[in-house]
DNA sequence: ATCGTAGCCTGGTAGC
DNA sequence: TGCTACCAGGCTACGA
């Protein structure tokens, strides 16, 4: 759920208190959340302990610590994973999973309710664990044109060309409906359809609402997305379709409705993105 | 090759 | 009150 501009404030929360900071400790309280580290929890804390981290990277939702042996603690935050800076002696969170001890005499602590996200360490920069993550919309080599290329040329719903992060990475349920909503389309519209001016300024409206997002401190349901401080966002307050069922619209006044897809919740104005008819459209 | 989905996870809440 | 069922959903593995 902490999609890409969640993530970028962790990430830059990161950049301020851990890099240029050496591991001094490490302790695994989960083994779970490390579960992506093949060798084991053991063989995570060997592989961090003494080493001094000198930068904090990202691509789509993953994050990655490069260490100064070159290689990184690649993490990912899944629905509820948070990075927090601390003291060892603040009260431990209920969902404490892993904590790294710094040589300035803080604590980077992983907290987990769900555990779907983790870390583990990597032998390389940029990790080659995620060599499939394609570019996100905040990358600077990110090409719009060869998205909607890429995007046109598959058999599928736009939303989940969207959530594909194959295809453009960082975007997930929030930014996708908003985006949607943004270019009055239907989730279930068919890339193929979609003619290249649309997709452009759909992929224009997934750039400018992560923007928008981020400088926002990212969006914030619950206490679950927070910056390595605890604290939440506000671009909730901005959020035009996502969670808003039964809400007006704020471009037509129609109601915002809810609709399962994927597993999950769709919102959409029923007004300005029609259900498609056929493939085409 | 491409596309779609089951399952991993826990806690809050709705419903009985 | 206490129990069950459901929902949140990013990602991987796997089947079609």
């Amino acid at each position: 759920m902490p999609e890409l501009p969640e993530v970028e404030v962790v990430r830059l929360g990161l950049d301020e208190h851990v890099v240029g900071r050496a591991v001094t400790a490490v302790e695994v309280l989960d083994p779970r959340s490390v579960r992506r580290h093949g060798p084991g929890p053991s063989d995570f804390v060997a592989r961090l302990v003494g080493r001094r981290v000198d930068a904090a990277r990202r691509r789509g939702k993953y994050l990655w610590l490069v260490l100064d042996d070159g290689s990184s603690v690649l993490t990912h935050l899944g629905m509820s994973g948070q990075a927090l800076i601390c003291d060892p002696d603040a009260a431990t969170p209920r969902h404490l999973r892993i904590t790294v001890d710094l040589d300035d005499g803080r604590q980077l602590r992983f907290v987990d309710q769900r555990i779907f996200g983790g870390m583990a360490v990597s032998d390389t920069d940029p990790p080659t664990e995620i060599a499939h993550i394609a570019p996100d919309p905040l990358d600077p080599g990110f090409d719009v044109a060869r998205v909607v290329s890429l995007m046109r040329r598959r058999r599928t719903g736009v939303k989940r060309a969207l959530l594909d992060q194959t295809l453009v990475s960082g975007v997930g349920n929030i930014y996708a409906d908003e985006a949607l909503w943004r270019a009055r389309l239907h989730y279930a519209r068919s890339t193929r359809g979609l003619r290249i001016a649309e997709a452009t300024e759909l992929i224009r409206h997934v750039h400018d609402v992560m923007t928008e997002a981020l400088a926002q401190g990212g969006t914030s349901f619950d206490a679950l997305y927070v910056n390595v401080n605890g604290q939440s966002g506000y671009f909730d307050r901005s959020l035009n379709a996502y969670g808003r069922e039964g809400d007006p619209c704020d471009r037509c006044g129609a109601m915002i409705v809810r609709e399962p897809f994927m597993n999950r919740s769709s919102y959409r104005c029923p007004a300005c993105q029609p259900r498609p008819r056929n493939g085409r459209w």
